[in-house]
DNA sequence: TCTGGGGTCCTAGGACCC
DNA sequence: TCTGGGGTCCTAGGACCC
C-alpha cells in the first residue's frame, strides 16, 4: 500500500520570524541578507519578490529593484527556536518525521491519515493550526514518495496544499520547467537543455523510451530519477536526528588578502569558531579542510588527514596554517575557510592503544600482532607473545 | 548583476595491501 | 623479476540544496 507522505515548508520562514518579532513588517518589503562585501538576499518576502527580488541576489542589485525595501541582518537564534517549535508542533501529529533544514520536513501520515474521511481538510487544519499556534505560514506537498511530496510542497505558495497521487505524476509534473527538478541545478539544466529537454515531460519521455544518451549522461543518477519521476523511489521518512559529519566555517574577507600573513588572521578567527563547534557538538574530526577562494572565485580545497581525533583550536588551526603554507601560491584571495571532517562523537572514540606513540606504530603493531598469531600457531616457544611486547623490546634495542 | 555560508553526496585517481 | 585484479583509504573537485 503506498504511504502518505507530506512535506512541509515554511513559506518565507526568516522574514515570518522577523514578522513575528515586530508586526509593523507585515506586508512591507522585507530583505533578509549581508549588506557587506559580496552580501546576498537570503530570503524576502512576498512583497519584496514583486519587485523581482529573488534569494541569492546581491542586496546592493536586490535595493536597486525594491529601494524602500527593509534590509534585515537576520536573528539566527530567533530562527532556531522557530524551527524547534515548527518540528514539535508536526511531532503532535506524527513522530515520524524528519527535518530536511531549518525550513522543512518530510512526515509520514499514511497511519494518521489512511482511516480519515476527509484527509485533505485534516491537512488543511493542520495548517490552520501552525498558523494559529505558532505565527508560521507553510506550504504542503502531499504524496506517495518524498520527492512527490517535495515537488508538491514547491506548487502553490504561500499557504499551498497540493497532493500529487502517482497517477497524476505525468500530468501534474510533465508541463513543468526542467529547472524545477529537485536535483537537477543550475549546471545540470542548461545542458539538458542543449539536448532539447525543456520540461520534466520532455526528460521522462526520454527515460521511459530507454534511451542510451541521457542513460549516459545522467550517470548513476539514471535509476534515481527513473523511480522519481515515475512516481517511486523513496518513502521511508529518516526518523534519525541530525548528526554532522563535518563542522566549517568560512568568511569573505573585506579586501582581497595578498599575503599568507593576512589569511592567516581570517584563517585562526574561523578556526576558533569551528573548535567551539565542534565542542558544542561534542565532537571530534580526523581531518582539517582549508579552502581558499580567489578573487577569479577559483576554489581550491586541500585536506589532510592528523593522528588523533581533535575538536582543540591549537590542533585545527596548526594543521590549517601546514595546508596553507604548502599551497598558497601568492595570489589574492577572497574567502578564506578551515572544516574539521570525518566527525565521531567524543564519548565513542575507542580507547587507543596508550603504548604506542604514534599512528605508524600502531600500524606496525597490528601487522606484527597478525604475524605472531601466525608465528605462534606453527612455532611453540616464540619470544614475544604480544605487539606490544615486540615494539618494547624494539624501543630497548633488545630486538 | 556578480555572485554568502552552512552543509551533503558523488566521482575519480593514486597509494597501498593482499 | 615482473605480473593481475580487487578492495579500501585518502585526497581533490564538483554539483546541489537551503
Amino acid at each position: 500500500m503506498s504511504k502518505i507522505i507530506l512535506h512541509i515548508d515554511l513559506n518565507a520562514f526568516f522574514v515570518r520570524c522577523e514578522e513575528l518579532l515586530n508586526p509593523s513588517l507585515e506586508g512591507k518589503p522585507v530583505i533578509i541578507g549581508h549588506s557587506g562585501r559580496g552580501g546576498i538576499v537570503s530570503t524576502c518576502s512576498y512583497a519584496a519578490r514583486k519587485y523581482g527580488v529573488k534569494s541569492g541576489m546581491p542586496t546592493y542589485k536586490a535595493l536597486q529593484l525594491c529601494k524602500n525595501a527593509i534590509m534585515i541582518y537576520g536573528h539566527f537564534d530567533l530562527y532556531q527556536k522557530k524551527s524547534k517549535e515548527f518540528i514539535n508542533f508536526v511531532k503532535k501529529y506524527s513522530n515520524i518525521i524528519e527535518q530536511a533544514s531549518i525550513d522543512e520536513c518530510y512526515v509520514d501520515m499514511t497511519k494518521v491519515l489512511q482511516n480519515e474521511k476527509n484527509p485533505l481538510n485534516f491537512v488543511k487544519q493542520m495548517q490552520a493550526n501552525l498558523l494559529k499556534e505558532t505565527g508560521l505560514k507553510c506550504s504542503i506537498g502531499i504524496a506517495p514518495t518524498k520527492f512527490l511530496a517535495k515537488m508538491g510542497s514547491d506548487m502553490k505558495k504561500p499557504m499551498g496544499i497540493t497532493v500529487i497521487r502517482r497517477k497524476d505524476v505525468r500530468k501534474m509534473l510533465d508541463p513543468l520547467p526542467i529547472e524545477d527538478f529537485f536535483g537537477i541545478g543550475k549546471k545540470t539544466s542548461p545542458r539538458l537543455r542543449e539536448m532539447g529537454i525543456n520540461t520534466i515531460g520532455d526528460l521522462a519521455k526520454l527515460i521511459n523510451s530507454d534511451d542510451q544518451d541521457i542513460k549516459r549522461f545522467l550517470g548513476k543518477f539514471y535509476f534515481g530519477i527513473k523511480e522519481w519521476i515515475n512516481g517511486y523511489g523513496s518513502d521511508t521518512v529518516d526518523t534519525e536526528p541530525w548528526d554532522p559529519k563535518q563542522i566549517g566555517h568560512s568568511t569573505t574577507l573585506p579586501r582581497d588578502a595578498e599575503d599568507a600573513d593576512e589569511i592567516k588572521i581570517y584563517l585562526k578567527q574561523m578556526a576558533e569558531e569551528v573548535s567551539k563547534d565542534a565542542k558544542a557538538e561534542n565532537k571530534v574530526g580526523s581531518s582539517v579542510q582549508l579552502i581558499l577562494k580567489d578573487n577569479e572565485f577559483k576554489v581550491i580545497n586541500r585536506s589532510k588527514r592528523i593522528k588523533d581525533k581533535t575538536n582543540e583550536f591549537e590542533v585545527i588551526y596548526e594543521e590549517g596554517l601546514k595546508l596553507l603554507a604548502a599551497n598558497y601560491d601568492g595570489r589574492p584571495i577572497r574567502l578564506v575557510g578551515i572544516t574539521l571532517q570525518n566527525l565521531v562523537n567524543k564519548d565513542e572514540i575507542v580507547e587507543q592503544l596508550s603504548i604506542f606513540d604514534n599512528y605508524e606504530e600502531v600500524k606496525e603493531a597490528n601487522a606484527v600482532r597478525l604475524l605472531i598469531a601466525e608465528l605462534n600457531r606453527q612455532i611453540k616457544g616464540a619470544d614475544f607473545k604480544t605487539a606490544g611486547d615486540y615494539l618494547r623490546e624494539k624501543k630497548n634495542g633488545t630486538h
